[in-house]
DNA sequence: ACCTTATTCTATCGGAT
DNA sequence: ATCCGGTAGAATAAGGT
């Protein structure tokens, strides 16, 4: 049975011709593509050309300094707030709380507060002085939103955050929605953290349904050129583990199954959350916990027929791993 | 935009624990 | 009674035309 290339969207399958690493590219290659890596000394940023992947930020530390330039008043700051490249502004611009009262939590004379709302007006037209700053104010709250709705880390974020900024400045975002753009972006993201979500997790987080989702997903990928890989399964485990309540004994062995599986190219063309769900079943069959297909389906959402199909197949392939 | 192909899902049922 | 394993047909995803 030979499986073509399969580059899914979704889940991502996995391929058949896993290409070798050439190794004389290794430093100057970024890991999840390939692509050649782009050093950014404007912004302290090592970033990928193809996929957009954040190899390392802040090269440069922006915070505060940790000793004191001015005898007088031991304050260690030189500067401003640190930046971000998840601030709309990256994090520069000016901010006017909205209480009338002054630092030390006093009123305000009512010239004062005049003056101080004048302030604001204008504070925010220039913040936010067109619809391109506005459009990523808006994006970038809702990559936050759902990151931490979906406990992703914090270098993800900042992935998706230049992913969608890339995404804005070669025009993909007319005549489609920022909340799907953002939220492929977040799915690219994830991915090519190794901290993948299911399109399924991030259309339920997200205010969009799944299908647009998954078309911004495609256009941003096939525009931008990212070349992502199909999730590795195991990088599903540890999530599922956890909400399955299954023993760490139980998580190690799923995860040697899949390794004995990618050995034998079990993985060409199935989901990687499939398989990921499998291995859990299997292992925990293995470590005599109770498991039913059922609950694993609830929990994963992968349906028990599925799970049944890859365990099978899964198990076959870690016995005769093992016996040799 | 439609068609093709492989995979997964829903629904269902017999058999086992 | 519930879980397991298998099957059929619908639905979905991705690539190509």
């Amino acid at each position: 049975m030979t499986r073509t290339t399969v580059h899914t969207a979704d889940e991502g399958s996995t391929r058949n011709d896993a290409t070798a690493l050439e190794p004389e590219r290794q430093r100057s290659a970024c890991p999840e593509c390939e692509g050649r890596i782009r050093h950014d000394e404007e912004r302290g940023e090592r970033t990928c050309q193809e996929c957009g992947l954040v190899l390392d930020t802040d090269e440069i530390d922006y915070g505060p300094e940790w000793r004191t330039f001015d005898d007088e008043t031991e304050d260690r700051r030189r500067v401003g707030a640190p930046v971000t490249a998840r601030r709309h502004d990256k994090g520069l611009s000016t901010t006017i709380g909205w209480r009338d009262e002054d630092a030390h939590g006093n009123r305000l004379s009512s010239r004062k507060r005049d003056q101080l709302r004048r302030l604001r007006t204008w504070n925010e037209r220039f913040t936010s002085k067109n619809a391109k700053e506005r459009n990523l104010k808006q994006a970038f709250g809702e990559l936050e939103r759902m990151a931490s709705a979906l406990g992703l880390p914090e270098p993800c974020r900042e992935t998706a955050g230049v992913l969608y900024r890339r995404a804005v400045d070669e025009d993909l975002l007319p005549g489609r929605s920022i909340e799907a753009m953002t939220t492929a972006c977040l799915y690219a993201a994830a991915r090519q953290h190794g901290t993948p979500r299911t399109l399924v997790a991030l259309a339920s987080v997200s205010r969009v349904e799944k299908l647009p989702v998954q078309r911004a997903y495609r256009y941003l990928s096939s525009e931008l050129g990212l070349e992502i890989e199909p999730a590795d399964p195991i990088h599903y485990l540890p999530q599922y583990a956890s909400r399955l309540e299954v023993s760490d004994d139980a998580e190690r062995l799923a995860r040697e199954i899949l390794e004995a599986a990618k050995a034998r190219d079990l993985h060409s063309g199935r989901s990687p959350a499939g398989l990921a769900a499998a291995a859990i079943y299997g292992a925990a069959r293995l470590t005599n916990e109770r498991l039913t297909q059922k609950t694993i389906g609830e929990e994963t959402g992968v349906s028990s027929v599925t799970v049944r199909n890859r365990y099978r197949e899964l198990l076959k392939a870690y016995d005769e791993a093992g016996s040799r």
